[in-house]
DNA sequence: CAGCGTTATATCCGTTGGGATATTTCGCTT
DNA sequence: AAGCGAAATATCCCAACGGATATAACGCTG
């Protein structure tokens, strides 16, 4: 059957405005700015700049009606930030649209990847 | 219900390597080489430089098994592309997994587009 | 009240993705 | 054999994205 040679990624975006997005990029940083409290560390968790991720984490904010993630400057450890109840909301809608969208064309996939090149080295 | 304040695009990616992928604008692509018989009219209907609707047909013709689009140079009209057997299928499947996809995730987009700023003006 | 760590914000700058352009190649047509 | 129209290919160039850096703001802690 030969069915995963290669896992090839699905990824999905949710297009509402020209400047507004939802993709796998943001949900990621949702996951890590919970996991550690911190905007900069969820960016440094991702090889990503603190200026990107922060920038993120703006226009998510800005394109929802509650904010997902809620910052602090100062205090006791200089501040941090929050996913908020909306954030783990629209966290769970993303990653369970993935989920159910992906298998949903599973067998697709499987037939596009049948058509690929074979790999010399799958290593 | 004022479901369709906005329509919420729909992107899709399959990720198969570092360079290979395939995602809306190949799909878009190929559809219109199929409709126009050629690369430059093509990237033209969609506002693309011929230099990168070629290279999109370059890539796509090397990640699969078999040539997406056939290209002739010379001949009667100067030459032309077609897009092949092979091709019609990987569009084909490609179509079909979106419109999978999507219709599997309707009700969390829903949801998420519910969490989303009023538009002030849907113009 | 000085220090700390993080957020917030601005500025600078290197990279690069892709458009514009030009030229060559090709095969039919006349 | 010359002409045509599109593919193929190379070169130039610019704008924009984003990283790097610097600095300020902030609020608890000791």
């Amino acid at each position: 059957m030969n069915d995963t040679s290669h896992p090839a990624r699905f990824r999905l975006r949710l297009v509402f405005g020209p400047e507004d997005w939802m993709g796998p990029g943001k949900a990621e940083l949702l996951e890590h700015i919970a996991a550690t409290g911190s905007i900069s560390a969820a960016g440094r968790a991702m090889g990503m700049s603190y200026k990107r991720a922060w920038q993120l984490v703006e226009t998510m904010n800005g394109m929802f009606r509650d904010p997902l993630v809620q910052s602090s400057r100062g205090g006791a450890r200089g501040g941090g930030a929050v996913v908020t109840e909306t954030g783990q909301a629209v966290l769970a809608e993303f990653r369970a649209l993935e989920e159910k969208a992906r298998s949903a064309g599973a067998e697709h996939i499987e037939k596009l990847q049948q058509m690929l090149i074979d790999i010399p080295d799958g290593k």
